[in-house]
DNA sequence: TATTGTTATACTCTATAACTATA
DNA sequence: TATAGTTATAGAGTATAACAATA
């Protein structure tokens, strides 16, 4: 099908057709990439606002409410006002979204594998390697 | 900012950093990645009825309509029924798209090698095929 | 005045369902 | 009956602008 050679058209589709193995990986833990993504980010460490959040993931702060409005609903974040400026929530994980983010990253990760799966492990850490490069921060 | 490692996240925003680069290349030419994609795959060889140009660049048929009101309203390619299969469009570029195709492609190519420096050439490339050995239908 | 979160809104991209005409 | 193109429509994802609370 890849009769079109343009990065945009290859990196496009490729997340097209990674989707299609992690959606349904995902789906019976009730959340999907974006979502997963917002989780990751939130448990890595420092407590975040949500600013720094969306920050972090590329994304507007807009998004970042919407988004975080799903997963409070869900049960799995939680909004707390800072203690030191009461313009900002600190948003954490509870005890479900923690167990949800380290399930629902096993099922994506498996799916991942398995999409990754004819380009050999060496291959699939050198893309991902690369793909990083290419996103990281000082261009 | 890679500091979310899933495949996923790392396509995405991949693209979304790549348009900002072929955005404002392709910009002076009218058009935009998606357009650029339909004209190349229209200029492939064979004449192709627009079911068959959505086929090959794996979007819905109705996506493909809008894309080519546009593309007719610029000017840039041509329908007329298939002169065995009334019911089909047969899609040519006009002159005028072929001169666009060629110009946008140039624009494009320049600006994706500028995405892709860090990269350098052989890696540029490994990523490419590793992308197309994903998209590749056998699956 | 500037920043954080929020809301309202709008825009882009895409697909599904139903229609027309042809086969 | 089935297929190609079309239209109407709706949903997902995202951003911009304006507002309230707080700094």
């Amino acid at each position: 099908m890849a009769s079109v050679e343009r990065l945009g058209y290859l990196l496009k589709h490729a997340h097209k057709r990674l989707i299609e193995f992690t959606g349904p990986a995902m789906a019976p833990y009730g959340i999907d990439g974006r979502e997963l993504a917002v989780l990751t980010v939130l448990a890595g460490g420092e407590a975040l606002s949500q600013q720094q959040a969306a920050q972090r993931l590329g994304i507007d702060r807009t998004t970042m409410v919407a988004l975080l409005d799903v997963l409070e609903a869900k049960g799995l974040v939680g909004r707390r006002t800072h203690p030191e400026d009461r313009r900002k929530n600190v948003v954490e994980l509870t005890p479900s979204g923690q167990e949800t983010l380290r399930d629902a990253t096993a099922a994506s990760n498996a799916a991942e594998g398995e999409f990754l799966t004819r380009l050999g492990t060496a291959d699939a850490r050198r893309l991902k390697d690369m793909l990083g490069l290419l996103l990281s921060e000082d261009r």
